[in-house]
Parts: structure tokens; sequence; C-alpha cells
DNA sequence: AGCTATATTTAGAATAATTCTAAATACAAA
DNA sequence: TTTGTATTTAGAATTATTCTAAATATAGCT
């Protein structure tokens, strides 16, 4: 098992499928590095105001959609709740814990292919799967 | 096999679960058995106002929320797009073809019990599951 | 280094799906 | 019939998100 880097030590790229990792585009994804409890944009707008009180909401939403296009970062949809990021980009499902309102990743058991357990014809190409989970865990279970 | 009866010849009871059957909420219902194409509730509207010019758009998103909570329809979210509503009470997941932009109903293969898939504590209780793929059939099919 | 074209950010306005409000209507029970 | 409650209705309000247009930043030149 190899040691990954730490967000604040890992070096974030300074360009990305063709476009600039700007200032603001690094902070928006490093929060998303360090915080893996999937944030709003509003969430991230607040966080972020800290280390850079002039970045905009409107630019936060930017940064995200860009780097949603450029698949470093997946948006997360609970029905029609505001959208939350990710940038876990193993292929995952989502657990909304109805008790503490958390969200949390959710990976299948192992050996499961999940794209081939729907009857589906043939040759149907899946671009995308979305799974969401609400539920309620045990008691002290940190997961 | 049994035959099952046509939308249009289908009693539909006059109470649900502690609430009434209103002139309003059985024709959502019945739309909702006929078209399975998963409407938004806009579309509902439309489409009602042809047998029913006087109902308004809240009473359609007002139908639509108790139906929903009484567990007589599903709410389906693709992303953030508007809503969709389904009739269908069996466990399944929903494909949007991009090619067509329709929806449909996808099942589970046989003895698939998706619920047992996820990577998730011993007596987690699960109380809702939605999947969502978008993607693309192949070629002349009508599933 | 300056110059210039393009990309990005920003504040604020606009949009659109949905929810809310409060008055009108329908209905069930007495 | 009367009366209390549920439901419908039109229109206003809300809110997450997108759009607009002006300001700023940056990369690639000279
Ligand atoms: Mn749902
Ligand atoms: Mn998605
Ligand atoms: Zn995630
Ligand atoms: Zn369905």
């Amino acid at each position: 098992m190899s040691k990954a880097s730490s967000p604040s030590t890992l070096s974030i790229p300074n360009e990305i499928g063709g476009v600039r990792m700007t200032k603001q585009r690094k902070e928006v994804y490093r929060l998303l590095l360090e915080k893996k409890d999937h944030p709003t944009a509003h969430d991230i707008f607040i966080s972020l105001q800290e280390r850079m009180p002039s970045i905009s909401l409107a630019t936060v939403y930017n940064c995200l959609e860009t780097l949603v296009e450029h698949e470093v970062l997946q948006q997360v949809n609970f029905d029609r709740e505001p959208s939350r990021y990710c940038a876990n980009l193993k292929e995952h499902g989502h657990f909304l814990d109805e008790k503490t309102g958390k969200i949390q990743d959710v990976a299948f058991k192992k050996d499961v292919n999940i794209k081939d357990l729907f009857d589906l014809p043939e040759d149907t190409i899946i671009e995308n799967l979305d799974i969401t989970i609400r539920g309620i865990l045990p008691n002290n279970s940190t997961h």
C-alpha cells in the first residue's frame, strides 16, 4: 500500500485538460481534497472566504463547473437539495445518514461490477451512473 | 400470468392512507398510470388541462407531493433537471437515453439484490435507493 | 519589459422550478 | 342545511443556479 500525500503537500497541476488552474480553481479543488464531506457551493464559498476574501460565489460556481467538466470533481445530487461536490473519482455511491445529516462515500462490495446488474440491451453505453442512498447507520458507526 | 386491467378501467380508490382521492389527485395519478415516460409537473399540468381546464399548476404540485408522501408515486430526479414522476412501485432504476432524451425504467437482473452490494456497516437501514443512468441505447432498441 | 488577445473573475441581475400565502371552494359529518 | 376541515387556486415569494457585462489577470508575443 502506497502512502498518499496529504492534500496540503499534494501539488495541484497548473493546467488541466487545456484550462488553467487559477488561484481560485486550485483553492476550490484543494478544499474538496481536504474536506470529504461533500460541501455545497455555498459551503465552499464560506470556507474559502477565510483564505480568499475576494472570491465570489459566481466564481465558486464557475470553478466547480469547470472542474466537473474536466472530470476532476463529481457533482452529487440528493433529490432537489443543493448540489454537493466530491473529489473522489473512484466509482462510488453516496449515503445520507438521516440521523446525522452527514453524507459519505459508499464503495461497492468486492468483485461487484454494478454496471452489469441492470437489465439493459446489450451494447448499451453507460456514460454515467449515480447512486444515492438514504438511510440510518447503526449507532457509533463511523464507517 | 394475470391480465392487468388497463388504466382507464382500473378503479382508483377514493381514499389512500387517510387522505381523500380528489378529482385532481385521481387525474394526476391516472395520467401517470397511463404515461410511463416520466413526465414533469409541468408536462402533467399541460396534459391535464384538456380534461380539467380549471386545474392549477400549484394543485399538480400539491397532488404529486401527496401521492409521493403516500407512496403511490415516486419522484425521479436526474441531476438538477425538473423532477419527474413515476407510478411504477417496483424497485427499479432510471435510464436516460442521451440520443432520444427519453427516460425509461430499468429493472435489475434476475436474483440481483442491489441493496446487498454496498460496503456499508451491518444493520444499516436503507430507507431509499435512487439509481439514475445516462447512456446510449443501441440503435432500434425499444427495450 | 511592455503590448495585446484571450481567459477568468466579479457583482449584480435574471431565471426557473418549486413552495408559500391567503382566499375561495368542496366535502364529510352532524 | 350547517359547520368544520381539507383541498384547490392564483399569484407572490423563495432559492439555487445561470447569465451579463465590466474589470482583472495571464500567456504569448515583440
Ligand atoms: Mn428519492
Ligand atoms: Mn451526475
Ligand atoms: Zn463522494
Ligand atoms: Zn420509473
